[in-house]
DNA sequence: CATAATATGGCATACGTATACGCAGATGCC
DNA sequence: GGCATCTGCGTATACGTATGCCATATTATG
């Protein structure tokens, strides 16, 4: 391989551009900014290259030969260039950002945030940095325009969509995202039915799970507390599930046992109390997310009823509270680093445009002292 | 005002760009993407003025009149115009994203993140809204290269650290970070030598408050877990309060009653067994944080020690787990909301080069069961 | 030795917006 | 009515990168 002179490979544009922009600090610099940041034109007159050379060495294309490129890289280094994201952004149409969209039900003045998907935020973040996503992270409220804003003004290629609640009040936003072609990915209950790509737990596989555990300790009059209805279709699931296990073993369902309840303390602690008050028997509950659950444990404890000797108590999610709660609950734990992983892999493939179905992940059944003391 | 005809009124350059480009779906857009995105030259065409008025008037620049102004934002609004973001950054100079980093101390194969940041992810969100700035979220390990990733490709104008640990571990970065200009803003110990703006709670006087409260309960032995040197300056800050408060009373704090302990629940319960296993009389433990005094109360319990009868505890952060303890926990509440504004308020303007000195807040003292059953 | 096929990298340009500058018309003032 | 001033907006251009197309040098092929 010869050597050249690098002067006389510069190209003519180039040494222009560079020379007076940043190359010896030209005077052509002097009323702006003394900013300094090296550009790629830097990069290609140190290099002895044109630009675009430079930019086809970094993003890895094969037209660029080994030698060369190991020395634009040198360079590049030792100025400590970076791409300009904006830059490459505009002219490529992709922003290699994805947005994570938090929905609240309740007024967002308290940091309530649902802490399953707290948690879940961790494995998000880390499955984007493996495939070197940005991350921007909203709360949102029901009413903003999220829809408009993202994809739209190319903040992002996608959205991934997070928030228990009731699903039927976004369903008309979901439409129009897809009518307007934004990518997304939703968790929750996977059906055929869905509106663009879901990832979720097998809810009804592990509601049977729950129901055969409890079964196989004796339990037969198993309360189930969580709206079951259309409106929050993995609660439902998680019930149909119970139902499905109570029904394999000859018992019928209860509909005094199961009990329209929302995500939070509260409702499971009043829900509870009625159940007690009403005088229903009930030997086990079936809480359909572990904050539910603790608000159960805390109204029994308040009875003066025995965890798990009268009523064994079971959760959902395996919040980090579960194994904090007096007895230790038994729960159903749900994948998140593996949510994490295929809520991003699956809206990376739609972004890509390659196929992104709807995937189910199994949950595992977590048995602490609060059914088997 | 005169009625003009419209097209009499468009510039000449501009009836090309946006007549080819989107306007009428012209012949040249054939071989591209059909994306039809609208434009800034779109809405001047249907408005009759340049594009660069379009700009000025969603921008809300003084020099543009009323009447242009709302026609052009009639229009951007009929045709769901959102200005394109990556242009806008590019041209600009400037993201309006800041990128909030956590660093973690453990490997980050779980989502073991600090609850305590956790929480004021909530904050700092909803005050990046209010301000109209994105926010980008990443989680680091201590050897990522961060400092050189965000400011200097233009993804952010700023960041935000958050990162309990030891801070002697990054503060090459920071002065790293101070080199190049970047701006940034830290929730830590504040403190007349850090580098860079600080942000943090008023740990000395919370410290000095819990202090007060249990010697005003009558406890004299007070235990002190958290590890209290300059590693760790939040909890040494702590500790130095509740020295002043004990020597404010004439009592000498005991060296023996101080243990190193990192912000763990393990290693809070190792030091109280320790303590109760040499012996050393006690009758109140102070946590440097509720996970730490979350493990004291585990073993406080199997050492068969009444809490708070013998010996009283109290914990720092007011974790949601605080009040889910047994007995719930007495502790020092960080008024997160607070936090999250002031955080974002100090970057915002380093960012806009105002004044953005380290501030302090206040701490509020929440007492609960823990120390007076 | 002639010609075709690669390999490598330059040239021109587009991405969509923001801003320095200047120009016309309107207004004010004497 | 002449001159300075101010409004309101157009012209030209820059921001920094990525990519289609083409030119040259190199090698392979007959």
């Amino acid at each position: 391989m010869p050597k050249y002179s690098l002067l006389s490979r510069v190209p003519a544009t180039l040494l222009q551009r560079s020379i007076a922009g940043h190359g010896d600090f030209g005077k052509s610099r002097m009323g702006r900014k003394p900013t300094n940041r090296p550009t790629s034109f830097d990069i290609a007159y140190r290099a002895g290259v044109s630009q675009p050379t430079v930019s086809r060495a970094l993003r890895g294309s094969k037209s660029v030969s080994a030698a060369t490129r190991a020395r634009i890289e040198a360079i590049a280094r030792e100025l400590n260039y970076s791409v300009d994201k904006n830059a490459s952004s505009l002219r490529s149409q992709r922003s290699n950002t994805i947005a994570l969209l938090f929905f609240e039900e309740q007024a967002p003045d308290d940091s309530k945030i649902n802490p399953f998907f707290l948690a879940m935020l961790g494995a998000i973040t880390r499955e984007c940095a493996n495939r070197g996503l940005d991350l921007l992270i909203s709360f949102q409220k029901l009413e903003d325009d999220w829809h408009v804003r993202y994809q739209d003004s190319h903040r992002a290629d996608g959205l991934i969509l997070l928030g228990y609640g009731d699903y039927k009040l976004y369903e008309g936003r979901l439409r129009q995202l897809v009518g307007q072609g934004t990518h997304f990915v939703r968790w929750g209950s996977v059906n055929e039915a869905n509106i663009g790509a879901t990832v979720g737990s097998d809810n009804r596989g592990a509601g049977r799970m729950a129901g055969e555990h409890l079964i196989g300790l004796g339990r037969r009059r198993i309360a189930f507390l969580g709206q079951a209805d259309e409106h929050y279709p993995e609660f439902a699931d998680r019930y149909r599930g119970l139902c499905e296990a109570l029904e394999a073993c000859g018992i019928a369902p209860d509909p005094a046992l199961q009990r329209d309840v929302v995500n939070l303390e509260d409702m499971g602690y009043a829900a509870t109390r009625r159940l007690i008050d009403e005088g229903v028997p009930f030997d086990a509950v079936f809480a359909a997310s572990d904050t539910i659950a603790v608000g159960a444990i805390c109204a029994l404890a308040e009875a003066g009823l025995a965890v798990p000797g009268e009523v064994a108590v079971m959760g959902f999610d395996d919040l980090p509270a579960a194994s904090r709660t007096n007895p230790p609950l038994t729960t159903i734990m749900q994948d998140l680093k593996r949510a994490g992983e295929v809520l991003v892999e699956t809206l990376a493939a739609q972004i890509e445009d390659r196929e992104a179905p709807s995937r189910t992940l199994p949950a595992r059944l977590v048995v602490r002292r609060s059914t088997s003391g």
